[in-house]
DNA sequence: GCTTCGTTGTGAGGGAGTTCACAAGGTCTC
DNA sequence: GAGACCTTGTGAACTCCCTCACAACGAAGC
């Protein structure tokens, strides 16, 4: 297990079986078959084997796999054992919706702590979840050893953020301000903008709407 | 230019060197090497070459590239002349994040409608944005040539409303809930599920913690 | 037990996107 | 104008994923 290095995209897919799995199988069922979590996810039977593949679980053929197995056996690879915090670096609509859908969705990751400038929001639980000021960023990320961040503060704020939350120890950033980061090796770091997501819908919305005639 | 395909990401960072260009070069420049593009953008200098051979641009070896022709040119593929609309189907939290971030952007790409489920929302106009209740769907999409759609509803919402905005022409959404969709081919699907993200991240972010041991 | 059917696990192949690397072509200096 | 230097444009190589296709296997029926 250790050394096998497991693509990123992969990873995603194995959240989002186990979340499948554990909310959208009819109970009672104690199997699955590839095909069957191809479709919930929206992908082909061979990347749903291929994917559980990095799992070490293995399925029967004829039989299919058995949940409880999928389910500990991605839990295996996703979560840290001692439970995994999360920060938040900006409580606007777009932090406040994350904390939202995030809160007590799972016991094993949480985000535990937020930061903004805004004094009327920091000291205060916001969504579940405590709003520190940003003067104290370093502080509680080291103090709750916080090595996942999301990113959720205007463009003019992103980069000075990222390196702050660097230098605090941070090794992985969802990235959902407007602007490209840049980060030093080791540390990883997922791209989140919006725009380049609308622009690039809206590009093949008129394309594929101009194909049809 | 008909006719040849562009990669989808490719589309996604032409939107951002447009942006970069249009904010982030100091006055009075009137040309950028693509290293230059490259580093605002954390991409390489090649890969900046290449995507803006797709909108048919040139340079001038040891001049650069003249940065009035790149944003024209750039228009000139995610442009629609005549603008494009946008839908935004649920106005919670992050729907309006989207909103506010995209008001009064972008003259040629806007999102002109909201639609809700909530009766204290629909009717009212949010951040700029007329809010519509669900059952004017068909209609507003139809007579507005709506053709590109932000999804922001809760996970047991989403299939639903997106069959309707499939049968309301809709041929682009970007997809924010938590499920993946299943949607007809020519159908244009980017798919942002944020739980997805950051387990993904998390699971880095841990990963690359240990080996730094 | 033998055959049929349906499923898993995976080597091999394929395809898309990115990077390499270099020829071609400006610019600047002397 | 010759040489040094830097940048563009792009064929080719590479890399990463995904899909194909099929051997291996278990179950069920006869």
């Amino acid at each position: 297990m250790n050394g096998v290095t497991i693509a990123s995209r992969t990873i995603g897919r194995l959240s989002l079986y186990r979340r499948l799995l554990e909310s959208s199988i009819p109970g009672g069922r104690d199997t699955v078959f590839s095909h069957e979590l191809a479709g919930l996810a929206c992908v082909t039977p061979a990347q749903v084997r291929r994917d559980l593949m990095a799992t070490g679980c293995s399925g029967s053929p004829g039989k299919g796999y058995r949940i409880r197995d999928l389910i500990e056996g991605i839990s295996k690879v996703l979560d840290d054992p001692e439970g995994q915090s999360v920060a938040l670096v900006g409580v606007g609509n777009l932090g406040r919706a994350i904390l939202t859908y995030f809160s007590g969705r799972r016991r094993n990751l949480r985000i535990t702590a937020s930061f903004d400038v805004d004094p009327l929001k920091t000291g205060r639980v916001i969504n579940g979840c405590r709003c520190y000021s940003m003067s104290e960023l370093g502080d509680v990320l080291e103090r709750g050893r916080i090595k996942t961040a999301i990113l959720a503060v205007p463009a003019g704020k992103a980069q000075e953020t990222t390196d702050a939350l660097v230098a605090a120890g941070v090794r992985g950033i969802l990235n959902y301000a407007p602007v490209p980061l840049r980060v030093p090796d080791g540390v990883f770091l997922e791209e989140r903008d919006m725009t380049m997501s609308l622009e690039t819908v809206a590009f093949f919305a008129r394309k594929t709407a101009l194909e049809r005639k």
